[in-house]
RNA sequence: GCUCCCUUCGUCUAGAGGCCCAGGACAUAGCCCUCUCAAGGCUGUAACACGGGUUCGAAUCCCGUAGGGAGCGCCA
């Protein structure tokens, strides 16, 4: 058994990273965080982040998809330095539009005789796959058209046989590499099946592709998930067998759901644009991915250039992370504390009435926004604030009631004289009734959002329309 | 089935043989502050999957077991 010699290390020069996605579907969280990870990468060394769209299956990829995941992608900060929509000279960034490139290292794979041409169709692959697995068997391809004799092989090319070409995986190898996260990895090439490298439609095949466009395009590193690590010895084969220098790979734990299992539609949003459409902020998303499956000793809010800075590929974990929830919950809370007054009412005007004033959308965005997590909270709020008398809560209605018509009246008249002045109005009240603490303030607190619970009183009350408190304050009086 | 990866508080993690009867953050509990909620401050509860080795000494090294994950596709 011979030990296959991998590339050797790149030289010392800035990385080139990149995200490889398949616009197959939307930008999923495990993927963005990988794109994350590569554009951290790739800024630390002062080097060169490519977006390369992974489109070489027509029927599933689609342009539409294409556009989102940038869309995603841009909208979480991330950004690259060459991809579809910033070409260059290591282009084209879309698969579907390197077709002469893979021929001709297609046809270089031809000539020193390493691929073959296979005649088995799906289904007797298929077939044969489950026959294999109900044997107890590893499902690899049976070898089928590996020795076909050349008379043979031409006979079929002659009758129009669709036929693929396949990769003639080296017996009794080893194929090594060091994980840039899992460290030295070993695998047996009698362990790997000969694999398909071009489709019998002619397009390339994704270990060929992905492989090759990585040497191609001078990627140094490729951060991806964990899926992948298996399937590395079967690219690095392609690569030494084109002479083509590999990038140094590492593999990173797959993403989990809160209950452990595998992230999927099942935990309510596996996507990026889910949780943009329910008003998560790209930065409490984007702080959430960076501490998954990396560690840092920097605590807090990070900004991206800060994450930049930050990111050490030596603390990327093996195990794999849960996306809680929760935690993303504090990082979003956190962002949208922070917000700019601006930028809190761009965020709160899905859920504010349509015809609301400057000056009202102002006061009640920024009432609302410490008790804030999502734009969806505001909405019972709006109501309340803007629409008429609330129902007052059963446990409110005790507290009215033994407050009394005194307390109300002295409210209310303060709240005619004053308008909508929480100071002016508890004062008239503390005066009136010698009231204090929360006796002074709950069945205020009550009457004017009919809640026991709810934001500071005062910059609500302001954010009112003029007359409110005096009307709903005078119900009790 | 075969191959590979993984396993530290509820969660994210620090930890690369003695600095660890395991540290931090978030969550959680209690207290303080307070008109409620949120925020903030303080205090607490809470973990090395299991079993064997190696070693004077193991969360850290080795071997097994269990559990989880991935790959073995004309999907990427």
């Amino acid at each position: 058994m011979s030990a296959r010699a991998t590339s050797p290390p790149h030289a010392a020069g800035p990385p080139v990273t990149r995200f490889a996605p398949s616009p197959s579907g939307e930008l999923h969280l495990g993927n963005a965080r990988t794109a994350l990870f590569n554009q951290l990468l790739a800024r630390q060394g002062a080097g060169r982040f490519l977006l390369r769209i992974e489109d070489t299956d027509s029927q599933r990829s689609s342009e539409a998809y294409t556009q989102a995941l940038m869309a995603d992608l841009c909208w979480l900060g991330i950004e690259w330095d060459a991809g579809p929509d910033r070409e260059d000279e290591r282009g084209p960034y879309r698969q579907s539009q390197r077709g002469p490139l893979y021929a001709r290292h297609l046809e270089a794979l031809e000539r020193q005789g390493v691929v073959y041409p296979c005649f088995c169709t799906p289904l007797e692959l298929s077939l044969a796959r489950r026959a294999q697995l109900a044997a107890g068997k590893p499902p690899r391809y049976a070898g089928t058209c590996r020795e076909l004799p050349a008379a043979e092989r031409e006979r079929r090319r002659q009758q129009g046989v669709p036929a693929t070409l396949r990769f003639r995986v080296p017996p009794g190898e080893r194929v090594e590499f060091a994980d840039l996260v899992h460290g030295p990895q070993t695998f047996l090439s009698d362990d790997i099946g000969d694999f398909v490298v071009r489709r019998a439609d002619g397009s390339a095949a994704f270990f060929f592709s992905n492989a090759v466009d990585d040497a191609l395009m001078g990627v140094t590193q490729v951060l991806r998930g964990e899926d992948h690590l298996t399937n590395t010895p079967r690219q690095l084969l392609i690569l030494a067998a084109l002479g083509l220098r590999a990038p140094a790979y590492g593999h990173v734990a797959l993403l989990l759901g809160a209950d452990g299992a595998p992230l999927s539609k099942r935990h309510g949003a596996s996507s990026v644009r889910e949780y943009r459409e329910r008003g998560y902020q790209p930065a409490a998303l984007i702080n959430h991915l960076f501490r998954l499956g990396h560690s840092s000793p920097l605590q807090g809010l990070l900004t991206l250039d800060e994450m930049t800075r930050a990111f050490d590929p030596a603390h990327l974990g093996r195990a794999p992370a849960r996306f809680d929830e929760q935690q993303l919950n504090v990082w979003q809370k956190d962002v949208v504390h922070r917000l700019t007054p601006e930028a809190a009412r761009a965020w709160l005007a899905p859920v504010l009435p349509p015809a609301l004033d400057e000056r009202a959308a102002a006061a009640f965005t920024s009432a609302l926004l410490p008790n804030l997590l999502l734009p969806e909270d505001a909405r019972p709020w709006v109501d309340i604030v803007f629409g008429g008398p609330p129902a007052l809560e059963p446990a409110g209605e005790e507290l009215v009631r033994q407050a009394g018509a005194g307390y109300f009246s002295a409210a209310a008249a303060a709240a005619a004289r004053d308008g909508n002045d929480l100071p002016a109005i508890a004062g008239a009240v503390r005066a009136a009734t010698g009231r204090k603490g929360a006796d002074l303030y709950m069945p205020l607190r009550v009457a004017l959002t009919g809640r026991a619970h709810g934001p500071e009183l005062a910059p609500l009350l302001k954010a009112m329309p003029p007359g409110k408190a005096r009307e709903r304050l005078a119900r009790f009086a």
